[in-house]
DNA sequence: AGGGTCAATTGGCTTG
DNA sequence: CAAGCCAATTGACCCT
């Protein structure tokens, strides 16, 4: 392996990180209110050695998300999978999550608010999006009346094309160069 | 190398 | 007006 996906980091570091009022652009904070976040960088540093110093029981490290060479990079945590599962377990029960149900299985996840509702949010976008794949092929192969020997090879493309695209319908394009032979 | 996945970001919109 | 949503995009990491 070439690397690892960093795993979650503090939760108190990322309200402060992802709060509405500071955003980052290149690693740096690009707030219209930067003063207040322009040193989130040591700043979560600092939080993250104090708050965590050990792992704690979800796995999560109290590993920086930027490098020691002072290159900010931008962080994409990866949530263990005994926080996916739990996220899913809720997210098959309930769609939308109110502010206290969100509150309190963040905490019991050890996940930032933000980060359990950018969750859900894209856990529920993802579900249209493949919802929406799966009726474009449903319609496609009911249009094609496969049956035939040809028809076979267009069967075959036409579950390539729909696994390939099954989260971004909207790249669908009947006129791009599956078009002639699926359409 | 290129494509897929997914958390995070962005921007526009709605709601209370 | 703040908070949250959706839709789309970005960027880091992973896989083949």
């Amino acid at each position: 392996m070439s690397g690892t996906i960093k795993p979650v980091t503090s939760f108190l570091i990322e309200d402060i990180l992802s709060s509405k009022d500071c955003k980052r652009v290149d690693g740096k904070c690009s707030s219209p209110r930067r003063e207040k976040c322009s040193d989130w960088r040591e700043e979560s540093e600092k939080l993250s050695t104090h708050l965590y110093p050990e792992e704690s029981a979800f796995g999560i490290s109290s590993e920086s998300n930027f490098s020691s060479a002072g290159k900010q990079k931008r962080s994409r945590a990866a949530f263990t999978h005994l926080q996916v599962l739990e996220l899913e377990k809720k997210f098959s029960h309930q769609k939308y999550l109110s502010a206290p149900e969100r509150a309190h299985l963040a905490s019991t996840l050890r996940l930032t608010e933000t980060q359990v509702k950018i969750w859900f949010q894209n856990r529920r976008y993802k579900t249209k999006r493949k919802q929406q794949t799966a009726e474009l092929c449903k319609d496609a192969y009911k249009a094609d009346g496969l049956g035939f020997r040809e028809d076979l090879v267009r069967a075959s493309l036409l579950t390539s094309f729909c696994k390939a695209y099954q989260y971004r319908p909207y790249l669908w394009d009947y006129s791009g160069a599956w078009g002639p032979m699926l359409w």
